[in-house]
DNA sequence: TAAATTTATGCAATCGTTCCCGAGAACGAT
DNA sequence: ATCGTTCTCGGGAACGATTGCATAAATTTA
């Protein structure tokens, strides 16, 4: 049905050889210009564009990069996405955006087929349930250039960039001390992912600062990182049933954000006045409520941009890469009261 | 650097021919049991995969489909996309999304960049800038399928998919009448799309039902859909300069919602004491306001879904297709107080 | 005028895959 | 022994683009 032209058919058009044809469209030296305003104009007029999937099959590249992220409805990736396509698209490439839903399998068949697809290199953020990396270990050993983002794995040595989510979660943590809060609980993403640890770090050196116990009851996980509602719903419920209940939740991302707010108001408590909350978010969303929540905000715009920007570097440098950078961006507390 | 195995590449190992190699690997009749199993094996061994570039060069379809919408951020195309995921995987296709962040020259670029990309199909939702939508009916003459969602044009002729905007748009409008609002402004988006049409004329029905006037002071639409926040500040600013202020706004939509609670925020003005609002919006964070805003619900998730259906039938009909359906989904009122 | 050089173009191989042919072997039937 | 089938398999031409090499014509040089 849709059959764009080919060299050969201007070729044929104008009495040439495909060769030549191809040629002139690159501007070489070697066809005269009066071929070459012919070919020119023609192909002008029959709005010719090269076939890329031959040009893919010849070069052996796609000029395309794929992305694995959790969720573009989340805020944070969809502000990095921006940033990945703001550098993407300057240098020629194109963006092929995968999600994973916080599940491992989905990650595992997304990369599987990103990889089939023949992309020229991966710029990714793991699942929340990701705790083997071995998908990635396999296409990296056989120099498939990657950059990880935001959760990293220990593992593979590559660039990876990161927010300081130590000081993140200390910054934020200290705020709600500041504000009197003496019992402050921490509701988790699942506790293998990068980011998760790090944040916790944050979280217990600023009690420790502030001469407060770390109590492990305090201490919430989600395996799926809030994927599902039930998840948040318990580890929230658990911490109210708690006979020394928290007067404040540091919580470690977007998503368990707005599922941690979604609970409380189901089980009737204010915020702040009966909870404090802080936590990580990129939502601008957060600011309209009367008391807004004091965030974290990741600098993911960036973060999208210096990821591309690595990978790039990765992908078209002549020689193999060996010096790996470990990019780490401060984040902002927006604090609120 | 990355150099995946060929048939080539078994063919050799195997002192076969290609040929042989790719007949055993899809199991042609024609080649013997034990040939295929020595082929299984050793491609399964060094875990073959048929370059996609070469098959559709061959082939002459990506099995990939193009996506392109305003900003993944938007909830309600997020939610779409995951229904567009779900059955283009399901059928083996590939999903390439694109965001136009509502620029006509954005889309324009996007839209050409995938049809170089030689995808087989495109699904589409307009950018607020759209007024003019050659780019698209030249592709469309020229026998590339295309599907239309949520925004769409009225001068191609495929298939088409909306939400029933004129009963949301009358039924918002409605509640807040019964609400006992009188002055009810409308945010919209620009004026030449679709869903702002349609909403535009389930608000003004609604208003004359109930025997009100409709104020053309107290209908502002923003060009960008409120992509630029200096947009719907300037919309609401307005309002709110008018002598006789409104007392409610029906909001056309999801960014335009967030934006104008922003606005309200910045100028003072309590939601919904002083200035009742109601608007689309698949957000389901604005449920977690004290008082939250009744929102019109999109079945976004349906709609991507139907979206895709529709453009799976498309690409895969052996004839071309004359008859075109223009399916509209019913939304959902949640109304709170 | 013949040889050398430049200029402009075409031929053919290549990338990885599929598929139309055709070739050879095995086998049974005549 | 010859022929027609059937079963396996290989050769080679596509698909659309690039590119080294060959070649013809045009031009310059000796």
């Amino acid at each position: 049905m849709f059959e764009p032209p080919t060299l050969k058919d201007i070729a044929n058009a104008l009495g040439l050889s495909t060769s030549t044809v191809s040629r002139a469209l690159r501007d070489t030296y070697e066809i005269s210009a009066k071929t070459k305003k012919l070919v020119f104009d023609y192909a002008e007029k029959i709005n010719y564009q090269p076939n890329p999937n031959a040009l893919s099959l010849k070069e052996r590249r796609t000029k395309s990069i794929g992305v694995v992220v959790s969720e573009v409805a989340n805020h944070y990736f969809s502000q990095a996405i921006n940033g990945i396509e703001s550098i993407a698209y300057d240098r020629g490439y194109h963006v092929i955006i995968t999600q994973t839903h916080e599940s491992y399998l989905r990650e595992k068949i997304n990369v599987q087929h990103l990889a089939s697809r023949s992309i020229d290199g991966l710029l990714v953020s793991l699942s929340a349930e990701t705790a083997d990396t071995s998908h990635f270990n396999y296409l990296h050993e056989r120099g498939m250039p990657m950059v990880f983002f935001d959760r990293v794995p220990n593992n593979i040595n590559t660039h990876k960039i990161t927010a300081n989510n130590e000081q993140g979660a200390f910054e934020a943590t200290s705020h709600l001390i500041k504000s009197g809060c003496k019992r402050i609980a921490h509701l988790a993403s699942s506790d293998h992912l990068s980011i998760s640890i790090e944040r916790l770090r944050g979280y217990t050196a600023a009690l420790h600062q502030h001469g407060l116990q770390v109590n492990p009851d305090y201490i919430k996980h989600c395996p799926h990182g809030g994927m599902f509602p039930e998840e948040t719903e318990h580890a929230v419920s658990e911490l109210m049933n708690l006979k020394d209940k928290p007067d404040a939740i540091f919580i470690a991302g977007d998503r368990l954000s707005i599922g941690c707010l979604e609970v409380l108001k189901k089980l009737n408590i204010k915020v702040p006045e009966q909870m404090a909350v802080a936590g990580f978010s990129n939502s601008n969303v957060l600011d309209l409520f009367e008391y807004p929540m004091s965030s974290v905000r990741q600098p993911a715009f960036e973060m999208g941009e210096a990821a591309t920007e690595m990978l790039l570097q990765l992908i078209e440098s002549k020689y193999p890469v060996t010096e790996f950078k470990d990019k780490v961006i401060d984040t902002e507390l927006f604090a609120r009261d």
